[in-house]
DNA sequence: TGGAAATGTCAACGCTCGTTGACTAGAATC
DNA sequence: GATTCTAGTCAACGAGCGTTGACATTTCCA
């Protein structure tokens, strides 16, 4: 997905400070506006940069998106937990991702208009997603069955409370939303698929 | 939200048939490529009209959205049932819905980057999936936070399915889909609240 | 120390978009 | 039958966009 060489082997480059201004910026302004809204001039003016720079460095738009748009969900720091504990931890963990990571929103915003982005979104199910919920699961061979159940309940709120906006569910605190979520989780994750 | 006259007691003008050429046509293209996206030009070609007529007609781009984006969820026709058939009789309700309807799709697909798209399905849900659900559950006071987690449930599944087209998601058939989701929207009706 | 590479700026291009106002043809009305 | 209203077209505008290539400045290295 990344082609460029981790920042461990690659030895720094002097723009390197200036390319991740850039680059949170880009972040920063795809969150909030989706891809199509979010300028190239409006984010080098967040990054006080010309416009032109952002080319350089990222070829164009869509480069810019790639290099911005690589979530990680952290999903290997979730222990393999039995039933009854899997789907409460789950949601209080995408709970965190969503809030700590502006990529998620950016990543939702736009690809729903947007097919490279869709398919970022289908690459982070297939890799990030679908292999946890088969480790938690333990059920290899409908893995990712019970991942697209996951992956529309988790999404589908983070849609309703920080996308839509949806007053209720703004309103709800982070206790009763683990709570409310989690034995929709832990259902998806164990319970007995239907024939 | 419609502030024009009913067809029933309007008077027919001249043009009803164009204007409801142009505002199939806005709805495919809103549906399938989002507001930005979509263009008033595109439109109007699809309709076989010249694009000044759209101005004409709604205005600006905004007002053809408002014209377009008029969703009806047809929660009437969904009869008062016991426990044990009503989650999944609003899934199978829903899947109809969003099936049939480009509406839905073109707004949720505009909604995430477009406030006044949001703004109406805020609108929507609070005039037609809240009071079904306070209905459905009987339990009016705490209506508008089961509707929030039925919409979550719901609008994150057509999310995946439509939007982003998981695999795993688009596999499923109807009846798997009913008997899946069914469960957890059953819960979210009638299941106690957490503290 | 001198030249090459890297970093960054500037001005402009070509394109597409929403929108406008003048205009034409046909229907409705008196 | 003259006039007024409606339906629709046409050409053009101004603005914003992604993108480009030429240029200035600083840093690196032999």
């Amino acid at each position: 997905m990344n082609d460029e060489p981790s920042a461990a082997t690659r030895k720094p480059r002097r723009s390197d400070a200036t390319r991740a201004l850039i680059l949170s910026a880009a972040r920063e302004r795809f969150a909030a506006e989706g891809y199509d809204r979010a300028t190239i001039r409006a984010i080098a003016d967040d990054a006080g940069v010309d416009p032109a720079l952002v080319m350089r460095y990222y070829g164009n738009k869509a480069g810019l998106l790639a290099a911005a748009a690589d979530p990680d969900l952290r999903m290997l720091s979730i222990p393999t937990l039995p039933r009854g504990a899997a789907g409460e931890a789950l949601v209080q963990h995408f709970l965190e991702r969503w809030e700590d990571d502006d990529i998620l929103q950016a990543l939702l915003r736009t690809a729903t208009t947007n097919d490279s982005a869709a398919e970022r979104m289908r690459l982070v199910f297939a890799k990030q997603i679908a292999p946890m919920v088969a480790r938690l699961s333990g059920d290899e061979k409908n893995a990712s069955y019970r991942a697209g159940l996951v992956a529309s309940q988790i999404m589908g709120f983070a849609l309703c409370r920080y996308i839509l906006r949806l007053p209720p569910v703004i309103a709800m605190r982070r206790p009763e939303i683990i709570k409310s979520l989690g034995p929709t989780i832990e259902r998806y994750l164990f319970g007995t698929r239907p024939v």
